[in-house]
RNA sequence: GCUGCUGUGGCUCAGGGGUAGAGCACGUCCUUGGUAAGGACGAGGUCAUGGGUUCAAAUCCCAUCAGCAGCUCCA
């Protein structure tokens, strides 16, 4: 007999070997639906898995975390299976759950197409009617590696040479048999309701030097309605594709003639960034920021000096020459911050020093990754570099975290992660600095954090070689991660240049050296606002925030003095003097989402009113003028 | 950079060895219409670029460039 621990605090005795399933048909569970898997003292494991010692048992419910996991990848099984029926000589590579659903890798010698996906689902449907059995085995490594060799599975052989157990498990469903850890659902009939999504090349164990399998993506859901669910939310962030709207709402294009990864914004597009360009501003001045502008070349010594020749070579354009000088476009701005720091002797009663800068920068980056704004060639950084004495650290970081904050909300990002990245303990040799240095440093990061009363996560080994740094992630509105404010702390460059401040002690010390960046580049930002907000930008933002549409021409003049007098409140609008119907002229502001559409005939003209049709509620009905006016003011000064 | 797919008027796309099509947008005219598409006519393309095959190439082949999906990369 065996005492199993169930939840609620129940002990019961069972017959020894019984299984997990069969435990689970206990009346303790009686309420519960069917489980995935169980979990003893924590190991999750197969249903079959039989009890031999005493032992806690819960179970996970095929909508658990766990329970979409081990359904997940049993689907990549399922789908291993079908692709090798379909196509006998596949070689497999790995095949995990992800986020979502799942891939499996195939060397296989034709290419797959999307037509061949649709087979390979057939075929995999036929398979979960079949209910085959996940059956698991355990064999000795040698047996396991002979079994591989022999099926030519060398992918396999290799993944079992790198194991260190002495046994290895395999699961066999049918005819299909492969190397794998587990647990899996029961039989194929229960591997859920999936889709085969795409297609893609991947190196074998991620390496760019190791050949490149053929990748199939899938998902899949424990019923019909969640995975109809899953595509809806697929196909709604393929509506929000910035490079979509970007290009439906003329904000920016790319040119072939131009160059690939260099943006050229067209006015509405440079209307959004101006906006956030100028509100940057104010908030920097009024932060006690000082605002630069440096050039964005400079001779390539300067490079030499600052490292980024050594260690950022690949990434940046090559050098251009200028009367037997060579000069490199810049990747990054901090050397001219710099530079500008070193004009004059610093006290360090001149200290903090907070200098930002909209600085372009130019990066070569490998043709294969540039994404519409998100990943571009030439952008604009809010950069800004302080230059501080060591015991005012903690209170820059401070300022500039309550900074990012605040921008965030104000851009409409209401939820983010912060991680802290540190150096990895055993491994100190790897960064550039003084032990001491990099001690208060995290300090002053923590410290700043824990004052300021956020949580975040501490992320050992993932600091730059130069220093400690704050990253904060933030999440749109389909919950998607983005890559947003970052605060680092830099040992390098300070050294690298020699910079310094004179102490009251009448002696050099080294100056502390921060970057830091808000919102990151305005190209990058600008993506990733208009998937946030699907292109309806708020008021405050938006390129033409008023729009006014006279009912017939009789009314244009009344129209056009509408908008003179938004204009001179510092509205942004436009007036629609097409001969065409307020139905047309409505629906083309819509599709534009201009946030107000101003409609003006008769009745208004009569009563200096105008008709006003919101983006968020459509017809609001006439209002005064003057009253509509204080209204989008409110409305701007807030940023709802 | 790698693998695969794609490249046809400003945009979205159809077609496909015998010298180009649609819708939207654009222009002109008619229409002056009250909350998401009024009508007529018209202009606009060396079918990404360069080679090759062919009597004939936008169509087939190769290369280049660019885009897309991933992989890798992002000190």
């Amino acid at each position: 007999m065996v005492k199993i621990k169930l939840p609620g605090g129940i002990e019961k005795s069972f017959q020894k070997n019984i299984t997990v399933r069969d435990v689970s048909g206990d009346d303790v569970f009686k309420n519960r639906e069917p489980a995935i898997a169980g979990k003893l003292n924590s190991r999750i494991v197969d249903l079959d898995f039989p009890i031999e010692s005493d032992t806690t048992l819960d179970l996970v419910m095929p909508n658990s975390n766990e329970g979409m996991e081990i359904l997940r990848h049993s689907a990549a099984h399922l789908m291993a299976q079908a692709v090798t029926r379909l196509y006998p000589n596949a070689k497999l590579g790995i095949g995990p759950s992800i986020k979502d659903g799942f891939y499996y890798d195939f060397d296989l010698e034709q290419t797959l197409s999307q037509e061949d996906l649709e087979k390979i689902e057939e075929e995999m449907l036929k398979i979960a009617e079949e209910d085959l059995p996940y059956k698991r085995l355990e064999e000795p490594r040698t047996v396991a590696i002979e079994r591989m060799e022999k099926a030519n599975q060398s992918y396999k052989v290799e993944l079992i040479k790198g194991l260190e157990d002495e046994t290895v498990s395999f699961y066999q469903q049918g005819d299909f048999i492969d190397l794998c850890k587990g647990p899996h659902v029961s039989s194929t009939k229960n591997t859920g309701v999936f889709k085969l999504l795409s297609l893609a090349g991947a190196y074998w164990r991620g390496k760019e030097t190791n050949p490149m399998l053929q990748r199939i993506y899938g998902t899949v859901f424990t019923n019909k309605k969640a995975l109809a669910k899953h595509l809806k939310v697929l196909e709604e962030i393929k509506k929000r594709d910035h490079r979509k709207i970007g290009t439906a709402l003329d904000l920016y294009s790319f040119h072939d003639k131009g160059g690939p990864g260099l943006v050229f914004w067209h006015p509405k597009g440079a209307a959004i960034r101006n906006v956030i360009e100028t509100f940057w501003r104010s908030e920097h001045y009024a932060r006690g920021y000082d605002i630069l502008y440096s050039p964005h070349i400079a001779k390539i010594d300067l490079w030499k000096t600052s490292g980024h020749l050594d260690y950022y070579k690949d990434s940046m354009f090559s050098p251009i020459e200028v009367e037997g000088q060579e000069y490199i476009l810049r990747p990054m701005n901090c050397p001219f911050a710099i530079l500008m720091y070193q004009s004059s002797l610093r006290s360090y009663r001149d200290l903090p020093l907070r200098w930002g800068e909209l600085g372009t920068v130019y990066r070569y980056e490998r043709s294969g990754v540039l994404h519409g704004l998100l990943r571009v060639r030439g952008f604009t950084q809010d950069d800004a570099h302080i230059f501080c004495r060591p015991d005012q650290l903690q209170d820059e970081i401070e300022g500039v975290l309550d900074l990012a904050l605040f921008m965030l909300n104000c851009f409409g990002f209401d939820e983010y992660e912060i991680e802290l990245a540190v150096r990895g303990k055993g491994n100190e040799e790897k960064y550039i600095g003084e032990n001491e240095n990099w001690i208060l440093a995290e300090e002053a990061l923590t410290a700043a954090l824990n004052k300021k009363q956020l949580d975040f996560a501490r992320m050992e080994d993932e600091a730059k070689f130069y220093g400690p740094a704050i990253d904060i992630k933030t999440k749109d509105a389909l919950g998607r991660g983005w890559q947003g404010p970052t605060i680092q702390v830099d040992f390098n460059l300070p050294e690298r240049f020699d910079i310094n401040y004179i102490g009251s002690d009448g002696i050099q010390h080294k100056v502390v050296m921060l970057h830091r960046t808000v919102i990151g580049a305005m190209e990058r930002f600008l993506g990733c606002l208009i998937e946030h907000h699907a292109g309806n930008f708020p008021l405050w933002l938006a390129p033409i925030q008023v729009r006014v549409l006279p009912i017939s021409d009789k009314f244009n003049d009344y129209a056009l003095e509408t908008k003179n007098k938004l204009s001179k409140a510092g509205i942004r609008t436009e007036v629609d003097t097409k001969s065409a119907k307020i139905g047309f002229k409505i629906r083309e502001g819509t599709l534009e989402k201009i946030p107000y559409l101003l409609i003006v005939g008769e009745k208004e003209v009569e009563d200096e009113a105008v008709s006003v049709r919101s983006r968020k509620s459509g017809n609001e009905g006439p209002i005064p003028l003057s009253q509509f006016i204080l209204r989008v003011e409110d409305e701007v000064r807030d940023k709802a």
